[in-house]
DNA sequence: TAATAACCTCGCAA
DNA sequence: ATTGCGAGGTTAT
């Protein structure tokens, strides 16, 4: 038997909205029981459903953890420590961030495992998500220690070591592309700790941008991720390709502007939480303008 | 400082 | 059918 956990909440919480709203790459959805998700979370393989008073938590009982561990794990999985009606509230005067909030208001950041998120995001660059999911799949199963929940089996992101260890040429061959470089050196600056990513958790702002962008192929866009998503900087705004359609859309922002200025006016229109407001506009521009990207998410996994 | 090309791969027709 | 283009960027010129 597998051991559940049920977490009692009183935040909004959409697990569609927020475990598929490409923050994240590596959730699928369970296909023996709708609205279930399957993820890979420390090395163990998680189910996650709603239910009626909150979350539930399904593991195999062998993974060692009590009860109140995964009740603490999702609550800082979730960050249902952030009072997402108040960050909404405060947003709420941009009519089109409250768009999106209309439509997802469920939709919460997720606090992620940071070299999971460095090294989906370095994939992430010039790709797009359904690729960058299968490259990611295809690194943990190549790469990754098998992790079991009943019949599922999943394997955990690879380590930055084994990373290290496998070099470019092998992530090449597991069709990082130009990126496996990149991901190589990231992975040996992080097993090395010259990149001390969980030490860099709550850091500022700055502190964590320069330490990250310091790596080869890791720029502002790809440290505003990994900040937003995994390092506790939700006042990081991530500037791709749809968030400046959005601004340029809706704002009438200069579509040449630099990265840095694009950054100073997000911080200035929305504040300390500007990455909710990043996230809201892209999230809703992207299921608006390209409907078809979230289905190819459902396609089958390792090879 | 600002523009432009190159970089791997792959799915779809903008 | 098949080719060409562009995809949640970054770096080098």
């Amino acid at each position: 038997m597998t051991l559940r956990v049920s977490l009692a909440i009183d935040q909004p919480l959409d697990l569609d909205a927020s475990l598929d709203s490409g923050q994240s790459f590596r959730w699928r959805r369970d296909d023996a029981e709708p609205g279930a998700w399957l993820g890979v979370l420390e090395g163990r393989v998680v189910r996650l459903r709603r239910t009626r008073s909150g979350v539930e938590a399904e593991v195999e009982p062998e993974a060692g953890l009590s009860a109140e561990e995964i009740a603490t794990r999702l609550t800082a999985y979730f960050r249902l420590d952030d009072d997402l009606p108040a960050i909404q509230r405060a947003l709420a005067a941009d009519p089109h961030v409250t768009a999106g909030i209309v439509v997802f208001p469920g939709l919460r950041i997720l606090r992620q495992d940071p070299w999971e998120i460095l090294a989906g995001f370095i994939l992430s660059s010039t790709s797009n998500i359904p690729r960058i999911a299968r490259t990611m799949e295809l690194l943990a199963s190549s790469l990754g220690e098998e992790a079991r929940l009943g019949g599922v089996r999943r394997h955990a992101f690879p380590s930055p070591e084994a990373v290290a260890e496998a070099g470019e040429g092998r992530l090449r061959e597991l069709r990082c592309g130009f990126r496996a470089a990149y991901l190589a050196a990231a992975a040996d600056a992080v097993a090395a700790g010259r990149l001390p990513l969980h030490e860099l958790r709550g850091a500022p702002y700055a502190e964590a941008a320069a330490a990250l962008t310091a790596l080869p192929g890791i720029g502002p866009k790809i440290a505003d991720c990994v900040m937003l998503f995994s390092l506790d900087r939700a006042e990081a705004f991530p500037v791709d390709l749809w968030v400046r359609r959005a601004l340029v859309d809706h704002y009438g922002l200069d579509p040449k502007l630099s990265y840095d200025s694009v950054r100073e006016w997000a911080w200035e229109r929305f504040g300390a939480n500007a990455g909710y407001a990043n996230q809201y506009l892209f999230w809703h521009i992207r299921q608006t303008r390209r409907p078809m990207i979230a289905a190819g998410l459902t396609q089958p996994l390792e090879p």
